[in-house]
DNA sequence: CGCTATGATTTGTCTAGTTGTATAGTAGTT
DNA sequence: AACTACTATACAACTAGACAAATCATAGCG
């Protein structure tokens, strides 16, 4: 669907290579070979994007040479699209949420393996909302189970931070033991929430946590929205 | 009493070529024109066909050249010291690079920061796919300081492991000091290079890897085809 | 030292085949 | 009348492979 062609997607970003610094003047770009491989394309493709430079002065391509960089480019589109970043810790902590609902049931088999219960044990499930100034930036779900903990869908009601209720629940500390990252293409209901389109990008993490005995306490899955979220993975070990 | 259109019953034979192995995982399939001919119908109507397969993601379409079978999907955990190979080793994956150009030129403005360097100074750049079972598993670009590593492009080229290219040029170890990751929308050479259609989910990954005395020595971008990649973040401490 | 021969590399050109897109038309159904 | 499924045709964009022509590095030789 890239309406589009490919040789003037080529083309631009051999502009931008030149423009910044990349390649200076007189340079040797790499061979038509070299740049159809990194691209992905025909050498006959390569050519067509590098006729298109020639013909704007910006390289002088020499039958058995290679082709060189004649001038610096003076204008080029620059195409970055402004973007929302938000930085956000592998742990999750995020600044606002909001609960869409809160409700306990039965556990399905896959929920149970990862809170090492039997299917069917009871558990806290938690729906919300992370926004970020306003804007949704991921909805997740939280997965507890509620045999350990009877009494936190009050303390989650009451200020939404998982780590506080947990806290008041008696898990003072809680670490992660695995995590799964991956990207999808949103689904309606989560495009819906993000302020997405259906089929944008979204980042699926989906985590266990476990308090300082190894005991998991939480199974939790977020969907971050991938045009306003980058993940800053730290590395804060010992 | 509507009759299913003849689109999707094509879309179901080929469904079931596929699962049956009488095409295999990156063979081409016969040509729109082969197909329309052996199904007696418009290549319009085999076009439909393979637009349903595309979107599914079992086959992805290369323009001038074919229509071909898509991988499944694989596991690619990754810890704060876990190397690529031993990772996908241990899941049952042959790993694999493929070189795609290696080239010194100058760095821009963003490289030079990343590095610790100045713009302008020479950087190896090292374009690459990741393979597992012979299947692209994700495209990276790698920029190492030329300065400091000058013999790194042939270490490189001889079997294009980044951590046994550094090693040779006198980097025993080293470390990533920071990764962001985001998920973005495939762009035209990211969906040509993982065998995806345009627009499908990827996980941008940006990472700098330091020795041990802290001087960054390569700066990267990793791009992971979403449908057929989990990344898993396991707990440090090693 | 200077010159040439040779082979590898690189750009230029050509032919043929395949997918992508646009337009227009036909038959059947609602 | 409008819609869906399909047909028909034409062209654009890209791939694939082969070969020619210019360049470059190097080895050999006077």
């Amino acid at each position: 669907m890239s309406q589009t062609p490919i040789w003037k997607t080529i083309a631009l970003a051999l502009t931008a290579d030149i423009a910044e610094g990349r390649f200076a003047t007189g340079d040797r770009l790499p061979t038509e070979a070299q740049l159809a491989a990194t691209h992905g394309v025909n050498r006959h493709t390569v050519r067509r994007a590098l006729a298109e430079l020639a013909r704007q002065g910006l390289v002088h391509p020499r039958r058995g040479a290679g082709v060189f960089v004649s001038a610096a480019a003076t204008d080029y589109p620059i195409g970055k699209r402004v973007r929302y970043h938000q930085n956000i810790s592998a742990s999750g902590k995020i600044p606002g949420k909001r609960v869409l609902s809160l409700i306990t049931r039965a556990a399905d088999k896959t929920e149970a393996e990862a809170l090492n219960l039997a299917p069917g044990d009871p558990v806290h499930v938690y729906d919300g909302l992370s926004l970020a100034d306003g804007q949704p930036i991921a909805v997740f779900q939280s997965v507890f189970p509620a045999a350990r903990l009877p009494d936190l869908p009050e303390a989650l009601a009451e200020n939404g931070s998982v780590t506080r209720a947990l806290r008041r629940c008696g898990v003072a500390d809680y670490t992660r033991i695995s995590t799964r990252l991956t990207a999808r293409a949103a689904d309606a209901v989560q495009a819906r929430h993000l302020h997405l389109i259906e089929g944008a990008p979204v980042l699926h993490s989906v985590g266990i946590n476990a308090d300082p005995q190894g005991h998991p306490v939480e199974y939790g899955k977020t969907v971050f929205a991938g045009e306003r979220v980058t993940l800053t993975l730290d590395d804060d070990h010992g």
